[in-house]
DNA sequence: GTGGTCTAGACCACC
DNA sequence: GTGGTCTAGACCACG
C-alpha cells in the first residue's frame, strides 16, 4: 500500500515512483501484474492525476512499467542483463555523499553496515 | 580544493557545504584552520558572495565552522559527544531509499558494501 | 497582525520570526494553521520576498513551521518532548546578561519579577 | 577579571562595557576606583586599543566612568535617583522577547524565575 | 499558484 | 579587511 509523505521535501511524483519500485523489489508487485490506472491511483492517494501521470511516465521511461492502450498498465520484467551505468554512477555519488553526511553526524561505519544489512533483510522475499 | 559541478542539480551552496565537510573528514581541514573569506571563495569559484554566504551560514548553524568578526571563518572541532538523532533518522531514511534505488539498478548488496568500504578508506586520514 | 519596526536594529527577518512565534504562544496561530505565502506577506509588510523567505527558512529549521509544496506554509505542533539544551544555555546566558543590564539601570528585582509575570499573563491563552 | 568570548556574536566592545558593569554590581569595582588605561587594558586583553576606547566612550556616555585628564579613568557613583526610562523600555522589550524565546524552547516560567533568583544571588555582595 | 536558488549590487557594523 | 542584511529581479521545479 503506497503512502505519500506530504511533509517530505521529496516531490510527490518521485515518492510514487519510488514506492512502486519498492513493492516490486519486495515481491508485492510481480512482472505482468496490473497496476491501477492513473485516475484510480490519483483518487486513492488523494492526489492530482497530473502528478500520478508524471510518475507513470518516468516509470515507463525507466522501463519499469508498460502501458497498453485500452488494457491498462503492467509491471515489466526488469532486464537484469543490462545495467544503466550512467544511472548507477549517479547513485554511487549520492551514496558516497550520504555516507560522508552520516559520518559527520557521528554515525560509525559499523552502524552504516547495519543499515545496509537491515535493508537487505527487508527486501528478502 | 573545492570544485563546483555547475551541471549538477545540487544547489551550489550545498555543494560548498558538502565539500567543506568532506575536506574535514579527510583531514585536509582541521579544527582551527582558517577557511577562505566569503569574498575570496566567491571569486575563486566564480560565484556570487551571497551563495557562499548561504553555505557558510548553514555550516555555522550545523556547528561545523565558527565565524569571528573581522578575523575570518574557522573550522570548529566537531562535538563527538552529541548526536542529533533527528538528523540521523533523516539520513537513515535517505540511505535506505538509496539502497533500494541501487538494487533496482541491479547493483548487488556486495557491490554496495564495496562502495561503503571504499568511502571508508578514502576518509582514513 | 505582524508589524515591523523599521527603526529597530533587529533585522527584519528576525522580527518576522519572532512575531510568528509570539502569535503561536498567544494562541493566535495554532498547529495546522496556514500562514501567508512568502509573496503575500512580503507585499503586506512592504518587504522583499527574499527577506520573508529567510524568516520562513529559519522558522522551518527551528521546526516551527512546515512547508508543503504548492500548498503553502503551516504551523507545526511544537515537539514538547525535546529540549534543545544547547539553545537553552544560550538563552539563559542572554537572560542573565539582560538582568544585569537592567539592574544597572536601577530596575529592582521585584520589577523584573513583575515583567516576567506580565509576560506570563500575556501568553495565557 | 574580564574575559572576552571571541566566538560570541556580541561585539567585543560591548562585552567590555558589560564586564565593567557586572564587576560594579558585584562590588568588585566601587565608586572612585581607578580602572586600567585604554592601552593597559588593550594589552591585557590582547585587543586593539580602538576597541577598548570605544567601550570606554560608551561607558562615559552612560555615566558609568569618568576620565580625568592626566589622572586616569575612575568608576562613578551611580545616580540612583535618576532612571533612564527610555533605556529601561528597551531592556524591557528585550526581556519580553527573551522570555518568549525561552518559552518556545520549552522553558517553563518556574525555570525562568529560578534563573532570575540565581542571578540575584550572584549579585549579592 | 507555491517555495528554492542564484545573481548583482548596495549599505552597515565590527575590527 | 571581515561578515550580515536588504533589495531587486531572474529562472526553475512542483502541484
Amino acid at each position: 500500500m503506497i503512502t505519500i509523505d506530504r511533509s517530505s521535501s521529496k516531490p510527490y511524483y518521485e515518492q510514487v515512483v519510488f514506492a512502486i519500485k519498492e513493492e516490486i523489489l519486495q515481491g508485492i508487485l510481480r512482472s505482468g501484474d496490473k497496476i491501477p490506472s492513473i485516475r484510480e491511483l490519483a483518487q486513492q492517494l488523494l492526489m492530482n492525476p497530473n502528478t500520478i501521470s508524471k510518475a507513470y511516465k518516468q516509470l515507463e521511461s525507466e522501463n519499469v512499467i508498460l502501458t497498453v492502450r485500452g488494457k491498462g498498465t503492467f509491471i515489466k520484467a526488469p532486464d537484469l542483463s543490462v545495467r544503466n551505468e550512467q544511472q548507477i554512477k549517479k547513485v554511487k555519488q549520492q551514496f558516497t555523499d550520504l555516507v560522508i553526511e552520516a559520518r559527520y553526524l557521528n554515525v560509525e561505519f559499523d552502524e552504516l553496515e547495519n543499515w545496509l544489512k537491515n535493508t537487505k533483510k527487508s527486501l528478502e522475499v
